[in-house]
DNA sequence: TTGAGTGATTCAATCGAATGATTAACATTG
DNA sequence: CAATGTTAATCATTCGATTGAATCACTCAA
């Protein structure tokens, strides 16, 4: 069973590739069990048997998929996790925090509804949450919990709390639901917008309402300098 | 075909009953593919053949469902929808206008986490997002629509925006999504603090921070009296 | 250069198990 | 009895997985 020789060019990390992308894309739109392997193989443009082939089965491919999804997203958020880093070591004023904060939840909003979304890699995430199996590790592991501590310390300098402490956990999880609440909750307000999906232009509108938001509930100045 | 000649009380409105509460439960854990009618029927006592007997199939029982989350969460949420309403009328002070906004995020809280999340209907509605049906429209039409409607002329009136613009409605979402985090992404708060599921002391000071943080965003002051 | 040999990869056909739905017989109630 | 409700057995279909043969890319001796 299993992989092959080479290990990339070859005609069957290709297909292994479009596989996986396949995966993340028709899991992430229609979840787990609405999907059948005969999808997931049309999508890829390959033969059923080739998830057996490749991932030993439906639930290796799954978590192949997850394991896509994890690194996209740890490549996608590394800059920003970066900054994050460099401003825990040192005390920043409230100013240098705001730019940061600013930037965070731009980012992070941005990172829901666009790049990173796209091919479902979010809607992928929500739903691995809604019933956590062993997929759920490796996102978390390999992804999540880095963003959550990252948000985390951010939140507990600009309110004065204890980077550790429960209270600052919570508080970064309330406020990454601002940017969160756009995926997961978004055909109730298309509906109330009357459209069908996110414009470019909607995006940068609720970019710069999280932003200003979160700004106001961290009690950081608007950021002046662009 | 289906319905029965007396609505209530017969012995058929019974089984009715708890295969509609079991189709809450199991749906909104597992997802509707995920759920099959065997399952369905087990978990609610009922032969499967009860499923086609009064709903016509899988999917009337998925809809009936979907009413019945969108009828508790009506009524779980309208006493705080005609304070909304009434808040609406008057122009009220920055003071009432917080004890108004306390009351709803607790209130948004308390429903996605404790009594109205109870039977796992919060999931129920998640899961309808992710993937819109004809569910769907139930929920939003009797349930989804009036809530955001209300909580947005709450934060057009704290922020002093129109209450029928989009930057309303957007940082309404966003504002829900404080809340609406701690019910989908779970897993990941829990993982952080190294607990299973949240505790009632839990629930509480995840209250206190999304109504903290909501307060703040909406430059509400946080109101003195009990 | 050739071409048989070799392992990697793809494919159509098929498997048993599980799915939603249907049926006809059975039970309960008034 | 007649209406309503319940049940086990069974239907055709689809599911994930398996199979064995066909096709591909490459090696190396002739």
């Amino acid at each position: 069973m299993g992989a092959s020789k080479q290990d990339d060019g070859g005609r069957g990390e290709a297909t292994r590739r479009r596989l996986i992308e396949a995966a993340v894309r028709v899991f992430g739109e229609n979840g787990y069990h609405a999907v059948g392997t005969r999808d997931l193989a049309n999508a890829a443009g390959a033969n059923q048997a080739a998830i057996q082939y490749y991932f030993g089965g439906k639930d290796g491919l799954h978590k192949a998929a997850a394991a896509e999804v994890a690194a996209a997203g740890c490549a996608a958020f590394a800059p920003l996790v970066a900054r994050l880093e460099t401003a825990r070591a040192q005390s920043l004023g409230r100013d240098a925090l705001a730019l940061i904060a600013r930037d965070v939840f731009s980012g992070l909003t941005r990172g829901l509804l666009g790049a990173f979304g796209e091919g479902f890699r979010a809607e992928f995430i929500v739903r691995e949450q809604l019933h956590p199996g062993p997929a759920f590790d490796i996102l978390y592991e390999g992804y999540l919990r880095v963003v959550h501590e990252s948000v985390t310390s951010l939140v507990a300098s600009a309110r004065g709390l204890g980077p550790r402490t429960a209270r600052a956990a919570i508080e970064a999880h309330a406020l990454i639901g601002t940017a969160l609440a756009f995926l997961v909750a978004r055909p109730v307000l298309c509906r109330r917008l009357g459209c069908e999906s996110y414009s470019p232009r909607r995006v940068s509108e609720i970019e710069d309402a999280v932003v200003t938001l979160a700004l106001r509930a961290l009690g950081l100045p608007e950021p002046s300098e662009v």
